[in-house]
DNA sequence: GAAGTCTAAGAAATCGATTTCGTCAAGAGT
DNA sequence: ACTCTTGACGAAATCGATTTCTTAGACTTC
């Protein structure tokens, strides 16, 4: 019976009603009760399933929601998507996770495509800040930036407080007593990494007078990246003791540079930003400065699905605080 | 001039032209030069942007395919959810990431959205071998399985020789010297946990003549079920000197127990499946047992465009070996 | 120069569900 | 008894792009 294509009209003949009967029995209008009745048996016996394609074109409308991020394989952005996809699953909507690999016209090609693929919204982890989001604006759909937030006071976002961050990170450090704090961040084109750098910057400039910037390293928020920075710092005449680092992936760099020059945690300060969810030993006497990604998630979904909903008040910026804590156990 | 909403109809009649020949040029069919220039600008100034679902509701056909997994935190997962992106990517296809919690509830839930959506296919890590998957086939919706392999005969498949890999991880462990060789592999319901396992017991029995079921435990996949099976294998009377552990988080979990035990790899032999992105000082010594999780994903998306293109040759099943490396570096 | 191709391009049908607009009948109110 | 609601439900319009059909002209070919 369960033919390939079953049509509305199908049921609708099957049943011995129209097709606007039909309709309204799925999507609960009023309908008799013996209607009803000789529909639901019609579209069981058929396996009738909605086309959602139809539907949409009508409806102009759809229950399907992209997240946009830019590196699918950090474990960041999986937890975040979780996040998302756990709020938007409750709201009775489907998530589309696409990848950019930072890249600005693929991200570019996506907003695109939630525009034309009727989305009912986007969740946006910025490439960079210079994303524009002005098409998806003149279209009237609804973006939530998250994680970076992009520079415009229009749109909704969801960050940490990466500044307290850093500053925290990096003063647990001189209070534990390391003396030459190094950081490692991000592009400095990234807002996180800048923030990030700044409450490093603001706690060393408390301690010493002045921030150092022999010990502040850019690189590219990858475990390369990190790596060379670490063994940049370490071949130093006056090396760091400890490190602010911005990102975990950096951070399993800065780790193997450290193991290859023969020093580890806790006899080397480390502090890091995100959670190394498969470093073990490694792990231990790291401060983790807690990123709540999939809370992160959950937030923006929440406010995307508010303005799907129709909410149009101004602009809300959500700032998580990213927790330091020293870190046992998982 | 962009405005939220611009149709094919403004645009022929902004260049003077009917709908059918804006189609036209927007899909590469013949028409002289003069039109397709005053189309191509009337496009450009109204910044068209053709209407995917109305596109799609004619052509019964869509460019996306879906990639339904059973954890998306799992790196394994993403990396081979990069593999199928890639690939897709190349052929003109976008993908949408279905997350299942190995929930087959939510699977299914998934592959009627794939067919509501008219997707253009679906390649599925199945949740568990009960996965149904006869109403895609019925939709005529090409489907590939990977990683997994469901138990029919005519759908493609593609996998990673898991038997081989638990027989080449253990005989490693055996002939670097190691006597007690015991095995944590995932869910007995999960083809993959029984192959691993089955390598692991042949292994064995090759060694001591028969398979020591004693140091076999079926955890969950997960790290907390990993952890909680070493912390068992720890506390039998004779415990295991070496362990074949079959996917990369129960590692994870098996290494923290192993380090409250005061013990760690090289000294007590390891052997996991699959990559540990974040494994810094505890991977050294570690034998992996490579999981081209990639590979896996743009194969796997090879055999779906090649279905979508229309070949329908007999099902074909690929199986990538699973190679054992004894890892240094990254 | 008549008959037979092509070509470009418009009019209209189509995809399948939703939704507006009417119609009809049953029950309410005076 | 007569109008007024009210509710159920069918016919037809609608969403926007694609894809037949058709037609009108231009160009061959004998």
């Amino acid at each position: 019976m369960a033919d390939a294509k079953v049509t509305i009209y199908q049921v609708a003949a099957r049943a011995g009603v129209s097709a606007a009967t039909v309709s309204r029995v799925m999507n609960g209008a009023r309908v008799s009760p013996e209607s009803e009745r000789r529909v639901r048996a019609a579209a069981a016996e058929l396996a009738f399933t909605p086309n959602r394609t139809a539907r949409r074109l009508r409806r102009q409308y759809s229950e399907v929601i992209a997240l946009i991020i830019p590196d699918i394989e950090n474990p960041f952005f999986t937890a975040l998507a979780r996040g998302v996809e756990n709020r938007a699953r409750a709201g009775g909507f489907s998530v589309v996770l696409c990848n950019t690999d930072d890249d600005p016209a693929r991200e570019s090609t996506y907003m695109d495509i939630a525009i034309a693929e009727h989305m009912a919204g986007v969740i946006l982890a910025p490439a960079d800040a210079t994303s524009d989001v002005s098409r998806l604006i003149a279209h009237r759909r609804p973006v939530v930036a998250v994680d970076r937030s992009l520079n415009r006071a229009d749109i909704d976002a969801v960050t940490v407080d990466n500044r307290a961050g850093g500053l925290s990170a990096a003063e647990s450090l001189f209070a534990a007593g390391f003396s030459r704090v190094a950081c490692i961040t991000g592009p400095s084109s990234v807002e996180t990494a800048q923030l990030r750098m700044e409450g490093w910057q603001q706690a060393s400039r408390d301690r010493h007078g002045a921030g150092d910037d022999e010990l502040l390293r850019y690189a590219d928020y990858r475990v390369d990246g990190g790596r060379a920075a670490m063994a940049e710092l370490l071949a130093l005449r006056e090396p760091p003791d400890a490190a602010v680092v911005a990102n975990n992936l950096m951070a399993a760099g800065a780790l193997d540079a450290l193991h290859d020059a023969g020093l580890a945690p806790p006899g080397f300060g480390l502090a890091v930003f995100g959670d190394l969810p498969f470093a073990f030993f490694g792990r231990r006497g790291i401060r983790v400065v807690d990123l709540p990604a999939r809370k992160l998630g959950e937030a923006a979904a929440g406010l995307l699905l508010d303005r799907i909903a129709g909410d149009d008040g101004p602009a809300r910026t959500v700032v998580l605080r990213a927790d330091r804590r020293s870190r046992e156990k998982q």
